[in-house]
DNA sequence: AATTTCCTACCTGTTTTCCGGTAGTTTCGG
DNA sequence: CCGAAACTACCGGAAAACAGGTAGGAAATT
């Protein structure tokens, strides 16, 4: 049998979230609350010492960012789902979360029913979002598309490089091409991206994707 | 009525696939193919001067990449929404392709019948996936979580005003310190992430989600 | 009380980047 | 065939980063 009840623990500051959350889920069927807590730390604490199926974490709690508390959680508690619950509705904080682990994403609006079926999804061990969280992950606005330099082969070559710690010497007899040479595609690189320096830039490529892992 | 069939383009230089998926669609309900392509070059240009609702990407087309392509599709016709069809089933392969616009990601193993929910469902403006995506999503590889240095807030600090592109000078006169403090934290920073320039590690750091947008 | 960690600050010297140009060749589309 | 990109290569000088140290004080932990 898989029948046994999906523990839930539930992190958010806000105390009457909290209480409703857990009001909420101690009716539903087949589930049950693990603990509640309303600091990052406490959280933390409970899942070193014990073990919750799903975990519903506020991100913005007081004393850690949610990316952070994602991560950690996941390196002392492999095998808890987490189900990000947010205000924040922007993509990209939603895919920093996905990046981090999280195994869903919702949206404090969430009505009862739909949070309950994602706690069902995320324990099948399935990605899981709030219908409002979907739609706002099909339609990017326009302005979050935002225009991107246009690279030639050869920039892109030597972005990858540069990204990837080589120094112009390097990237010069790695490509069999002058420093010189080199130099002055980098030049060119920083001025596309308006980077003052290759941190900028570097930074600017790996948030575009123009880097892959 | 919303009731008109659903338009759909097809890119991918699989002629067996392309054949079939056009089979296979034509004989769904609702649904209308308006075009298919042996590449990225043709895709672009059908969609130009063309509509269609749905585009069915194959994201490794020999002569674009799809995150290439997924970009500049969405510049030229936003109003199409991005099916992205791939072999590759890597976390971050998907996330990129998010960030890049896309409206959901199938594996080409997809059956028939999900196919049709999903592109039904991406038409809709929901987000969607294959159900071998979304377990992919949701159970990250321990091994994808890499050993992240663990930072001070110091140094937090300093790496964020390195990925702006701000000096070592810029960011003494910032913090109030002294510019050889700085470059010490600096160095303590590099030798963590353990990169050879600040190229190297904001990319790590970026793709670990220490720095946000 | 002792240890570790963090933050601060300094020194010297070398390497690399950054900035501002110029310019010849190839390649590709109109 | 002409123009526009793209790729290649060069120069000189200023600014910044990088490397490999040392070191004192504060705060937290043991």
């Amino acid at each position: 049998m898989s029948s046994q009840a999906i523990q839930i623990a539930i992190a958010d500051d806000h105390p009457l979230i909290l209480e409703g959350l857990q009001k909420l889920l101690e009716a539903a069927p087949g589930m049950e609350i693990a603990g509640c807590f309303g600091s990052g730390r406490e959280c933390l604490e409970f899942l070193q010492s014990s073990h919750a199926d799903i975990l519903l974490l506020d991100i913005a709690l007081p004393d850690a960012s949610g990316l952070d508390l994602c991560r950690e959680i996941r390196n002392i508690a492999p095998a808890t789902r987490i189900l990000a619950l947010s205000n924040h509705s922007e993509r990209s904080m939603i895919l920093q979360m996905l990046q981090q682990g999280a195994s869903g994403y919702l949206l404090k609006n969430v009505a009862a029913d739909e949070l309950i079926r994602c706690i069902r999804e995320a324990h099948e061990g399935l990605l899981t979002f709030s219908k409002a969280v979907r739609e706002i992950m099909a339609k990017p606005s326009a302005t979050e598309l935002r225009d991107m330099p246009q690279l030639t082969r050869r920039e892109k070559e030597i972005l990858l490089l540069i990204a990837d710690g080589k120094t112009t010497t390097d990237i010069a007899s790695m490509l069999h091409l002058s420093p010189l040479t080199v130099e002055t595609h980098r030049k060119n690189l920083l001025q596309k991206f308006g980077s003052p320096n290759v941190a900028s830039m570097i930074r600017l490529a790996v948030q575009q994707g123009l880097i892959q892992s």
